[in-house]
DNA sequence: GTTAATTCCTAGTAATTCAATAGGATTAAT
DNA sequence: ATTAATCCTATTGAATTACTAGGAATTAAC
């Protein structure tokens, strides 16, 4: 039950973005230094948030990735579920890719674990990047 | 982020023990064949859960397991906490396995790593076995 | 006291995932 | 042209997962 490095290191990188909404776009050397992450693994991570269109980039000399939306308008649940994919404890209540075993029907504990999906879900829902910006300049 | 079968098959171990809790001692064999599960696979979850002091057990012909307390005192929480460890989705905040990354003091994101596993906890901690042996039953 | 049923214990294993690294192709500013 | 970047694909070592295999120890029933 373990989050992977590639939803932490991204949501710092997010993070870092958000930081730095203002400035244009935000080459992945610089994330790599400031966050001390391994540049080509945050290449890989990167080409997830942008594939879900989260990050915009521009590619060559002083180019780099950008938020494509305001920090306000991004949450934590966005970028978990882009990069870990859905937060459900297990596949047969993953709405996004649902699996359901043969006991799915007469099963009990399947509304544990849609309680613990919605429970999680609504803590990385209603935490966006700017709160977290805010609460990093403190 | 997803639960391992340990955590799920032991569950519906338990469950069916709660099931079962005035029969005496319940055979792996026997579980096993109700719940679909290899049995070889059970034996090593069984050794974890009574290692925690949540079953205990008789050798020998007309042996088996059974609940060391009623299932009212028996909490989803404690199940999982046992067979997965900590639901803490991070280290960090992992009270049991605390390790502590060389960020923590200046890290933001701990903050949603905190309110994800105390959400979940909520949540397990909230149910007991007898409370899903009551909705079966129904 | 033999047999059958059971827990207990250790080791091995195929498949998957993770967290990178490596090497290059493409693109754009200077 | 050079440099700085994104983009793309492949590989790899380590760890974990979900078993299986094989047996030792224990107990009830006959």
């Amino acid at each position: 039950m373990k989050l992977s490095t590639r939803g932490r290191y991204g949501l710092r990188a997010m993070l870092d973005l958000a930081l730095h909404y203002d400035d244009g776009y935000i080459s992945l050397r610089h994330i790599a230094e400031r966050q001390e992450i391994s540049e080509g693994y945050l290449e890989q991570v990167f080409a997830m948030l942008k594939k879900d269109g989260l990050v915009k980039s521009v590619r060559g000399a002083q180019g780099g990735y950008k938020l494509s939306y305001p920090p306000e308008d991004i949450t934590v649940g966005m970028i978990l579920r882009t990069l870990e994919g859905s937060l459900a404890p297990v596949e047969c209540v993953d709405g996004e890719n649902p699996s359901k075993c043969s006991r799915y029907d007469e099963c009990v504990t399947k509304f544990i674990w849609e309680k613990m999906r919605d429970s999680l879900y609504e803590v990385v829902d209603s935490i966006s990047l700017e709160d977290l910006a805010l609460k990093y300049k403190k």
